[in-house]
DNA sequence: GGAACTCGCCAC
DNA sequence: AAACGTGGCGAGTTCC
């Protein structure tokens, strides 16, 4: 596949935001060295003690029995021949290459005790390993500075490595608190991130104009809880009643974001019920699944609307996606055929931003692209923007990081409403002017953490 | 003994 | 007709 900037303004964008993000890398973020490193011999110490745990089980040695050769705990592929080949189990799902799969999910669902010992090792070597050893080897005079990078990526999005900045662990707590607690502002400092809200979602907008969703964007109505309703049968939707949101959420990252990166029906039904929805596979029985507020079950209120099992929701969401396509949004649905059949006949893409893609590409790849890089590239004006007004207005504040459509700051106490003031407009009032094919008002949220706390304490920060 | 591969898993 | 996009990176394995 071949892809340039195919304008001026697109290699400019590229140009600066080179300088810029260089200027991102020197100011680098600081690390607690101290803190690592006794997070270090803390889990190397678990680790051992849940390795001697599990070589004491049956299961373990049973495995070696199989085996002339000793056995490698870390390995999946003599796993995988242990379970699926000695011992003739049938596994949930099967990799690429068609062997059976070790993943997570996987070996959670053959309901082996002992192999919860080895997810536990897997998981604790994923954050000593993959996060604090990285970190530890790129350490600077208590600087970390990693590379952000423009050269790499096929949808011209940026990315970062040596050490990764943009996957340090967020959601699942344990691994956030080991991993985020070693990174911290300048002393007397505090972090900060402003990002732009469902940014990519207005882009699409901005290629398709599909009227039902400028009007979701443009007023602000709640198009994932609308969803949630019509998926899981909730008369009287309230997203401050936990099990609703939960749903909400399930609507919007197993099913809407799906859909709009092009997957279909059947894989979000499984995904929506199983790991969402924590109902098993085939038929569901009472009491199984979430729990709503009153003591009933997602299983029983399916059931009360006619669905008992999991391939009832499948017949079920392929009416929904059928919907969401056909009757919600149809211009959406138009745009991605017309564009698809634009490119089969140039075998190009081009960007609103000026970049292009040519060559072999799949029709999701055709879709996502444009509206991948676009965002990104959103980001990235601002983000060069706001750089040079720091400096010019001779703050102490520095942006330390990017990740896709956020921009990390480490901010004077005295300059965080500056910052605020400074990049918002950027961000939603002169973007939109720089990029007029914008046709949604773009918002910004922020985060910030206390002086002195580290990224792992970061808060939701109303902006005024 | 290193390159290239698969697999798994972290982020958006 | 087919079936979710983009990365980085570690460990194990296989190839040459």
């Amino acid at each position: 596949m071949l892809m340039h900037p195919n304008t001026t303004e697109a290699y400019d964008l590229f140009h600066n935001g080179t300088l810029a993000l260089a200027e991102v890398e020197r100011n680098g973020i600081r690390i607690d060295m101290d803190f690592l490193n006794e997070q270090r011999r803390r889990l190397t110490k678990k680790i051992k003690m849940t390795e001697k745990d599990f070589k004491i089980s049956a299961f373990y040695k049973e495995w070696q029995r199989s085996t002339r050769t000793p056995v490698n705990i870390n390995s999946d592929v003599q796993l995988a021949r242990y379970l699926y080949k000695h011992k003739q189990i049938e596994p949930s799902k099967t990799t690429k290459s068609g062997k059976g799969s070790t993943d997570d999910e996987t070996l959670k669902a053959l309901k082996i005790p002992e192999l919860d010992k080895l997810l536990r090792i897997r998981k604790l070597k994923k954050i000593r390993d993959t996060y604090l050893e990285s970190f530890a080897r790129e350490e600077v005079n208590g600087l970390l500075h990693p590379n952000f990078l423009l050269n790499f990526v096929r949808t011209f999005r940026g990315s970062s490595a040596n050490p990764n900045f943009q996957n340090v662990p967020k959601r699942e707590q344990e691994a956030m608190l080991i991993t985020r607690k070693c990174l911290f502002p300048r002393v007397g400092h505090r972090l900060m991130e402003l990002d732009f809200g469902s940014l990519e979602v207005r882009i699409a907008a901005a290629y398709h104009k599909d009227p039902t969703m400028l009007k979701y964007l443009r007023e602000g109505h709640d198009m994932h809880g609308d969803i949630a309703k019509q998926i899981f049968f909730l008369d009287k939707f309230d997203k401050s009643i936990p099990s609703h949101d939960k749903l909400r959420k399930a609507a919007k990252n197993g099913f809407v974001f799906a859909e709009f990166y092009g997957d279909w029906y059947k894989k979000c039904a499984a995904n929506l019920a199983c790991t969402w929805g924590q109902l098993p596979k085939g038929k569901w029985k009472s009491g199984q699944g979430i729990l709503f507020e009153d003591g009933h079950s997602l299983a029983d209120h399916l059931k009360q609307n006619g669905i008992g099992s999991l391939s009832a929701f499948e017949d079920h969401l392929e009416k929904i996606e059928e919907h969401f396509w056909n009757k919600r949004f149809p211009v959406y649905r138009d745009w991605k055929e017309t564009h698809w059949k634009k490119y089969q006949q140039t075998g190009y893409i081009d960007f609103y931003t000026g970049f292009r893609c040519s060559g072999l590409m799949s029709k999701n790849d055709v879709i996502n692209y444009p509206v991948q890089g676009a965002a990104f590239h959103c980001l990235l004006w601002a983000l060069i923007r706001i750089n040079f007004l720091l400096k010019q207005y001779k703050m102490e504040s520095r942006i330390i990081g990017q990740i896709h459509d956020a921009i990390v700051f480490d901010v004077h106490p005295d300059e965080v409403e500056d910052v605020i003031r400074i990049s918002k407009k950027e961000m939603v009032e002169l973007l939109p002017k720089h990029y007029s094919w914008i046709n949604t008002p773009l918002t910004v949220e922020a985060d910030l953490g206390p002086v002195d706390g580290s990224w792992a304490s970061l808060k939701s920060y109303k902006i005024s």
